[in-house]
RNA sequence: GGUCCCGUGGUGUAGGGGUCAACAUGCCUGCCUGUCACGCAGGAGAUCGCCGGUUCAAAUCCGGUCGGGACCGCCA
């Protein structure tokens, strides 16, 4: 018993009468005495076996013997089903297997999760057992989704003449940015190499070499603490191009992204994408990343009520923040004073002080701080936030970077809990002309917002040795349902211009030459104007699958302290492996778990 | 580095100082020829994550610790 002829998710009423033999896993066997029904499932699907004596007692004598998960070999003929016992329930439901042949391949101890789409099981368990978990329907779905959405890019790039090019999981660590997962050194004693934030160095020296379009699958490490939408290994869609300006490319990466959406998904997505400046995202969101499913939008009053008697409101401005608010529409029944304090918590977690509220009744505004609010200005609020009764309008003052963080992430809550969010959309979006740097009040200098080599746009280029943190950046984020997709931008390629970024960001000459020198060499051999983005590949599947854990659209992924409960990773080396790399560990490990 | 939530039969939960270890499901055995959440009858299975403290008595209270999750910081 070698040939498996058919799959078991795919046999139809068209199949009756054919002779096939199938490989899968028992999904769940139903014994009724003298008849045995067994649904097997490999990765395709479902369908149901019929052991019966008439036709083979040997065989449903050995089906007696078989429990959940067995993998099992079986030969048998499609027959159809009588009307009153056809399941609508299965794609296969018409038909079923009557079984001449039963082999087992392999027997399975009962499994500690069960192998079915409802999720009742901690997060604990399905990682330890991610082999099993990854059996389980949705689990297959997702990476199937996984890998029809990168064989789509890749055949988009493929026709749009990019070159798929490896670049080092070895190589040099750099400042700025994250931190990086370091690799000893054997042969040079006390040296490391960094395993990649992402290929951007290696991917403008492939434009300096000529390859004019390049792209990459590319894992990428980053050894910060994880969340729920990051990992500290993850998969970007590495894209980089010469001679393409800024409209060109993006233009090719909506098509992409509509033409990925359309595929697997079968949506739609409006090209153009609609556009933002960052500036306009956080004024209107508080966000550079803005969830654009609802409105909800930021309602700016500090003009309003910089001369009202509320000190809180009115201190705020006076001291150079803002007071702004949001409407959650039709929200003041469904929140009492408890649920406001709850809220209150919520945003004090982003520094937040307070959080004012109203709620806006017939008879005008209700709340303890409406006392504070005349008629007039009560008014003024209302027609600012097109509130009727029922509204609740919620406040927080406070600096203009509390602000937007506090109501930025609120205004999502919010969302969610009023169910205003239509999940079925697809909203993307471009947040153009981020700033270039921004100024670090506890290191004392600039720091650049995407990386050093992102070029100024070139109306601020002037700015850059006077006043760094106003320029503006030629980069642009993809942003879809409120998540970073991906970011790119315009690469400086002349040497000159380099040099003065570096400047700014408070390296000195030296330093600049000792970390990026072979950059800025190559800058001075004819590099072609160029410029790329990357794609978080992980999370686009997350968005497409319609998942919230990044951890499902990653087969083996780490928990949130990053460890892998599977293979135990990270684990203790042996002395002998340390003393090679010439590393001495001064902190005991915190399991004891040494390799003999 | 910090805050919050969780840890009780295989799994998911309930309980909350002393006959309170319960429920569901799964598992095992037997019966059953049209089930597909099969059914019926019976059965096994937990010192309540770990360590310490308080107490006559701790699964329950307290402290610590380990593990999982969410978030802040960090990270684009």
């Amino acid at each position: 018993m070698i040939g498996r002829t058919h799959k078991c998710g795919e046999i139809r009423e068209s199949d009756i009468g054919t002779e096939v033999q199938l490989k899968g896993w028992v999904q769940k066997r139903r014994d009724l005495g003298g008849l045995i029904f067994i649904d097997l499932r490999d990765r395709s699907g479902i369908v149901q076996v019929v052991f019966n004596p008439e036709v083979s007692r040997e065989a449903l004598e050995l089906a007696e013997k078989v429990r959940s998960e067995y993998v099992l070999d079986i030969k048998g003929e499609v027959v159809g089903r009588d009307q009153s016992t056809v399941n609508p329930n299965l794609p296969t439901g018409e038909i079923e297997i009557r079984a001449t042949h039963l082999e087992i391949l392999n027997a399975a101890k009962n499994p500690p999760i069960s192998i079915s789409n409802d999720i009742d099981v901690s997060e604990e368990l399905r990682l330890k057992y991610r082999y099993l978990d990854l059996r389980r329907p949705v689990m297959q779905e997702t990476f199937k989704m996984r890998h029809r959405v990168t064989k789509l890019i890749r055949d988009f790039l493929d026709q749009e003449e990019f070159l798929e090019i490896e670049t080092p999981m070895l190589t040099k660590s750099t400042p700025e940015g994250a931190r990086d997962y370091l690799v000893p050194s054997r042969v040079h004693p006390g040296s490391f190499y960094a395993l990649p934030q992402s290929p951007q160095i290696f991917k403008q020296l492939l434009m300096a070499s000529g390859f004019e379009r390049y792209y990459q699958v590319v894992r990428c490490f980053r050894d910060e603490d994880l969340r729920a939408d990051r990992q500290p290994e993850f998969t970007q869609v590495d894209i980089e191009t010469s001679f393409l300006d800024k409209e060109d490319l993006i233009a090719m990466m909506e098509s992409m992204m509509a033409n990925v959406l359309k595929e697997a998904k079968g949506e739609t997505a409006e090209t153009p994408f609609p556009r933002m400046t960052y500036q306009e995202a956080m004024d209107r969101y508080g966000s550079d990343k803005p969830d654009t499913r609802f409105g909800m939008e930021f309602v700016d009053v500090s003009e309003l009520v910089k001369e009202s008697d509320f000190k809180v409101f009115s201190g705020a401005v006076a001291n150079g923040g803002a007071v702004k608010g949001i409407n959650a529409k039709g929200a003041a029944g469904n929140y009492s004073r408890k649920d406001i304090d709850a809220l209150t918590d919520f945003v004090k977690t982003y520094k937040a002080k307070g959080l004012a509220w109203l709620k806006v009744e017939e008879e005008g505004l209700k709340g303890p701080i409406a006392k504070f609010f005349n008629d007039e200005l009560a008014g003024s609020l209302k027609t600012a936030f097109n509130a009727e009764a029922g509204d609740l309008l919620l406040f927080v003052a406070d600096s203009k970077p509390v602000v937007a963080d506090s109501l930025g992430t609120l205004r999502l809550k919010l969302g969610k809990e009023l169910g205003v969010i239509d999940e079925s959309k697809f909203n993307f979006l471009w947040v153009m002309d981020f700033p270039l740097m921004s100024y670090d009040e506890e290191v004392g200098r600039y720091f650049a917002e995407h990386h050093p080599f992102t070029s100024p746009l070139k109306e601020d280029m002037h700015l850059l040795e006077s006043d760094p943190g106003s320029v503006r950046a030629n980069a642009y984020d993809l942003v879809l349902n409120g998540y970073e997709l991906g970011g790119g931008s315009q690469r400086i390629y002349q040497r000159e211009i380099q040099e003065k970024m570096f400047k700014a960001l408070g390296f000195t000459e030296e330093q600049a030459k000792e970390e990026f020198g072979f950059l800025m060499e190559a800058f001075e051999y004819g590099t072609p104007p160029h410029g790329g983005i990357a794609f978080g590949l992980d999370r686009l599947v997350m968005l497409l699958a319609g998942r919230t854990n990044l951890r499902d659209t990653i087969a083996f992924p780490k928990t949130a302290s990053a460890s892998d409960l599977l293979t135990e990773a990270p684990s203790a080396v042996s002395q002998e492996q340390l003393k090679e790399l010439h590393l001495e560990v001064t902190k005991k490990p915190e399991k004891a778990d040494t390799k003999a």
